[in-house]
DNA sequence: GTTGAGCGTT
């Protein structure tokens, strides 16, 4: 396929425009943004069934419909579209819809051998289902692992059967976890006290760019800046026009070129030393330290249900979720009873009557491709942290909310 | 070349 002009209106009546596909026949959702702003995807009417059917989306990437764009007039998605129909829905909830029941987010995989490398562990995990990415963290210098990474499955039924069960990884028992670096933006206080539009972008890597986060995050709503402090520093900044849209995504791990990034509130700029008062309660963290119990909000007592670290991560994880405890009592029946809560870290120990069978190699994951590392070497994750990281704070001073 | 509880980013 190559470069073609793409007819493109805001309304079935409406008179089209042309607009140019890429060289390899894709259209960038910013090259429609450009002449419809704020416009998140693309439909069209099936000219077989009728129906209107939606053109794919992949990290602000549009793909013909079929071998070529054809001579359809394609109609443009708005956020907003969804935000009326929904009526009092804010936009937190209609962002969650749109993407699916319940989001994913990144598991730190303990216990790792040295000699696991990133490829192992992609293979070991999508036994269980879709995975979206996988980290080995690694010694910046020697590039030796430190024992540990990160998994990022696609669906969340997966994440739960895997965060409730140990694993045998290249001869280790190995634990899946919520990170305790992760942020809850529903346990970070009863009021809202945030309502910036800007949100911060953690955990990037040199390779993303200012267009690509812009490309990436228009899907959720119009994004009016995207800052990336220079020399590089392994975050950025990206301000949306709608601060609800902001706000439904922090404290979630998204996926952009391969990267794991995670989305969370915006300090505010300290300048005038004013605001520092209030940082009290903004926090990145949400006041929560490395290790110790989390849930300093919550009014449940989960010791006196006697889970096992494992369970207590997915009643974390229910916190958040909209089904509660309740799907969490169900699995709870499938823990093989007496078994030590393995809180001694037993990382030799045999004692789980786990379903997973080492020979089973049913490779159930429909399409786990396209989405990171296919060619190889993508996720060097340890490559852009050698320079000067944290050296200059003045960098983001000239910026303002 | 060693290690074995931890925790990625302001």
């Amino acid at each position: 396929m190559t470069e073609c002009y793409i007819r493109i209106a805001e309304d079935e009546n409406e008179e089209p425009m042309e607009i140019p596909s890429e060289e390899d026949g894709t259209l960038l959702l910013s090259t429609v943004a450009a002449q419809f702003p704020g416009a998140c995807g693309l439909r069209y009417r099936n000219p077989v069934s009728q129906c209107m059917r939606g053109v794919r989306l992949a990290e602000g990437v549009l793909h013909a419909p079929e071998a070529d764009w054809g001579s359809l007039v394609y109609v443009v998605n708005y956020p907003k579209d969804n935000k009326r129909k929904m009526e009092e829905m804010d936009a937190a909830s209609a962002v969650k819809i749109k993407r699916g029941v319940q989001k994913t987010s990144d598991l730190i995989v303990l216990g790792l051998p040295w000699k696991t490398t990133e490829q192992d562990l992609k293979d070991y995990f999508i036994t269980f289902g879709e995975v979206i990415m996988v980290q080995v963290k690694k010694d910046p210098r020697t590039g030796n692992s430190k024992g540990f990474g990160f998994v990022r499955f696609g669906d969340y039924e997966t994440q739960l059967k895997v965060m409730t069960q140990r694993h045998m990884i290249d001869g280790r028992w190995c634990d899946c976890k919520l990170p305790n670096s992760r942020y809850f933006p529903e346990q970070a206080g009863t009021d809202e006290p945030m309502r910036s539009r800007k949100v911060f972008v953690g955990r990037c890597t040199e390779d993303i760019s200012v267009d690509d986060l812009r490309q990436f995050f228009m899907q959720y709503g119009e994004v009016t800046d995207v800052f990336i402090p220079k020399p590089f520093r392994a975050f950025a900044f990206v301000t949306f026009a709608d601060d609800q849209v902001a706000q439904s995504l922090c404290g979630e791990d998204m996926v952009i070129k391969g990267t794991s990034v995670h989305v969370s509130n915006a300090e505010p700029k300290h300048n005038n030393s004013r605001q520092m008062m209030e940082q009290g309660r903004y926090g990145g963290y949400g006041g929560q330290g490395y290790g110790s119990g989390r849930s300093p909000n919550s009014s449940v007592n989960f010791g006196s249900l006697n889970l096992n670290p494992a369970m207590m991560a997915a009643a974390q994880a229910a916190l958040q979720s909209s089904w509660g405890m309740m799907g969490m009592l169900g699995n709870q029946q499938n823990q093989t009873p007496g078994s030590g809560n393995s809180a001694g870290q037993n990382t030799g120990g045999r004692d789980q009557n786990q379903g997973y069978s080492t020979g089973s190699n049913n490779y159930n994951s429909s399409s786990s491709a396209s989405l990171g590392w296919g060619a190889g070497s993508n996720s060097g994750s340890a490559g852009g942290y050698n320079s000067n990281y944290g050296s200059s704070m003045d960098t983001k001073s000239s910026w303002g909310m």
